[in-house]
RNA sequence: GCGUUCGUAGCUCAGCUGGAUAGAGCACUGGUUUGCGGUACCAGCGGUCAGGGGUUCGAAUCCCUUCGGGCGCACCA
């Protein structure tokens, strides 16, 4: 829709043209001020510009009125337009808002190391990632989703020595003396006890067995990351394993040439040259690999495979090691810029009011499949998908337990549900609502018509700026025209029925596209959840 | 200290490719259609958009600066 309008003004001016939508609905469906931007060259008074543009649109059929007022350009779409895009979704609906877009993109995203459950900071990076992953498919980009499984290194290892501590000292009863970092949690009792039943005890006491335990506690691990992301309906298409990469070594290094180079018995990049704090280490005295390392692999691994733009999702904390990411790539022979990282921020939990307690038992962090039992897996992707994913948040878990307008996804499902219900009270034929005009629906209808039918636009939008809170507000603002519209229209029953049916199908349609895209089913009634 | 990021209503957050009177939910106050789910709707209250400067016809939005918070500054991941 605004596509098509902004064609028709490039067309006009032969120039991109800021496009709005006007807060206040009386000045139509979009805006522009370019009248302003146009006064200095043309030297003329912004009004008289606007002027002559709004006269120069008279004739064309999209528009049932384009305005001048004070030097803003107001346009205002005609029913014929709007009512046969609407129809076309209707009878399109898998089709509505998707777009052509073929560009290969390769997104990566969580890649929480395999050695313990995913907590709720991977929550936010998963939805995230999730979301774009979605709405980028729905844009017709081929995209791949990504994880990357960090199964090499230390905390493999402190992985293995975990479960022989735990084991030792919960399953054989010796005391045991904990180092400075080792993990803790529930799920050691989970692996321990998998472990006695595929090795026996002697697993836990042999320190040469260590590195069999910690390989196969990973798979098991894995297995449990990737049902809880199952469970909030989130997946991927690829699992790259680090260890996998290491054959590769040499070649890679080589082809980063002189950007490597050794000094005090260790392996570094010069990182520095391409704006990093300083030159890092690849490999230590003792001939271990650093995590630098692996990440030098596998984006050589990334770029070998050709895609044409590479996304990665980031906690925010690791924000300081992009540039030194960016050399490497530049010193492995591609383009940097090709890459894209994003970072998602920390997430602060209340209940309550009162910050939310991590139990002793998950290891004192907040894991994600608690929450998920808390509040549903709707609820938590809604959460994590209406915030910026840049910004802290702090959020009460309270508030999506409630089952009224406080609560967005009840609000929006609610809205959903609501035109399920009456289109089974319809006391019209199916046909006829197929078949009904959407024209002459009056002021109220036309602009609700008009707000279902912004979801491409939105979807669009929320993939290209990264922002995906924009489909959430949106889908929320949609359900409140649509609770307002139930309020002050009657519609079964009346003489337009029909009419007011179809639209309020192109509601549930854009509704239901919208959850969709957010990994939510639309529901089509709501039942209450009895305590 | 250096880098980075944020600072919008009492609280949690939108708005930031610069544009017409700064938005929503919560909280608080009051109201609502014989009409289809009141699990909804409407109204009121509440803001020097952290402070200061600059660019512009126009700044919450861009630039500089001060203050305040987060994060990072490993041969850890």
């Amino acid at each position: 829709m605004k596509q098509r309008v902004s064609a028709l003004l490039r067309e006009k001016l032969g120039r991109e043209v800021v496009l709005e939508k006007p807060r206040d609905r009386s000045f139509g469906h979009f805006a522009t001020p370019i009248a302003f931007s146009l006064a200095k060259e043309l030297k003329k008074s912004p009004m008289l510009i606007a002027e002559e543009l709004a006269n120069s649109f008279h004739d064309s059929e999209e528009f049932a009125s384009v305005e001048s007022v004070k030097g803003y350009l107001n346009f205002r779409l005609s029913e014929g337009f709007l009512a046969e895009y609407a129809s076309w979704a209707l009878k399109n609906p898998s089709d509505f808002a998707k777009g052509e877009k073929n560009q290969k993109i390769l997104l990566e995203f969580v890649s929480a190391n395999p050695t313990g459950p995913l907590h709720i900071g991977h929550a936010r990076g998963a939805v995230y990632g999730d979301t774009l992953y979605r709405l980028a498919k729905h844009l017709g980009y081929d995209i791949t989703a990504e994880y990357y499984v960090n199964d090499a290194g230390n905390q493999i290892d402190l992985l293995g020595l975990s479960i022989q501590l735990y084991a030792r000292e919960n399953i054989l009863k010796e005391s045991v003396e904990y180092p400075e970092a080792y993990y803790r949690g529930e799920y050691l009792e989970e692996l321990a006890n998998g472990a006695q039943e595929k090795f026996g005890v002697e697993i836990f006491t042999n320190e040469s067995r260590q590195k069999e335990l910690a390989m196969w506690a990973k798979d098991k691990v894995m297995e449990i990351i990737v049902s809880t992301l199952a469970d909030t309906n989130i997946h991927f298409d690829t699992f790259v394993n680090e260890s996998g990469l290491y054959d590769d070594w040499d070649r890679v290094m080589k082809k980063m040439g002189a950007n490597v180079y050794e000094k005090e018995g260790k392996l570094w990049i010069s990182s520095q040259t391409k704006g990093d704090d300083h030159d890092r280490v690849v490999v230590r005295e003792d001939g271990r690999p650093t995590y630098l390392a692996g990440d030098i692999v596998y984006h050589n691994q990334k770029f070998e495979r050709g895609y044409e733009h590479y996304i990665n999702i980031w906690g925010a904390d690791h924000h300081g090691y992009i540039p030194r990411v960016n050399a490497a790539i530049d010193f492995l022979g591609y383009d940097s810029n090709k890459l894209e990282v994003l970072l998602s921020q920390m997430v602060s939990l209340l209940k309550d009011g009162e910050p939310y307690k991590m139990s002793k038992r998950a290891g004192n962090v907040i894991l994600m499949s608690d929450i998920i039992d808390e509040i549903g897996a709707d609820a938590l992707r809604f959460i994590f998908a209406s915030k910026k994913s840049d910004t802290a948040l702090e959020f009460d878990l309270a508030e999506f337990k409630k089952e009224d307008s406080s609560n967005p996804i009840f609000y929006i499902q609610y809205a959903h549900a609501r035109i399920k219900t009456m289109l089974s009270k319809a006391s019209v034929a199916k046909d006829d609502i197929t078949n009904a005009s959407l024209k002459n629906l009056g002021e109220n209808a036309d602009m609700l018509l008009f707000d279902a039918l912004l979801l491409p636009e939105v979807v669009e939008d929320a993939f290209t700026s990264r922002q995906v809170q924009k489909l959430p507000e949106y889908l929320k603002s949609l359900a409140a025209s649509l609770h307002k519209f139930y309020y002050d229209v009657k519609i079964i029953g009346t003489e337009d029925e029909a009419k007011l049916l179809k639209l309020l199908c192109v509601v549930a349609l854009s509704l239901k596209t919208g959850l969709s895209l957010m990994g939510i089913a639309a529901k089509d009634k709501m039942t209450k959840e009895e305590e």
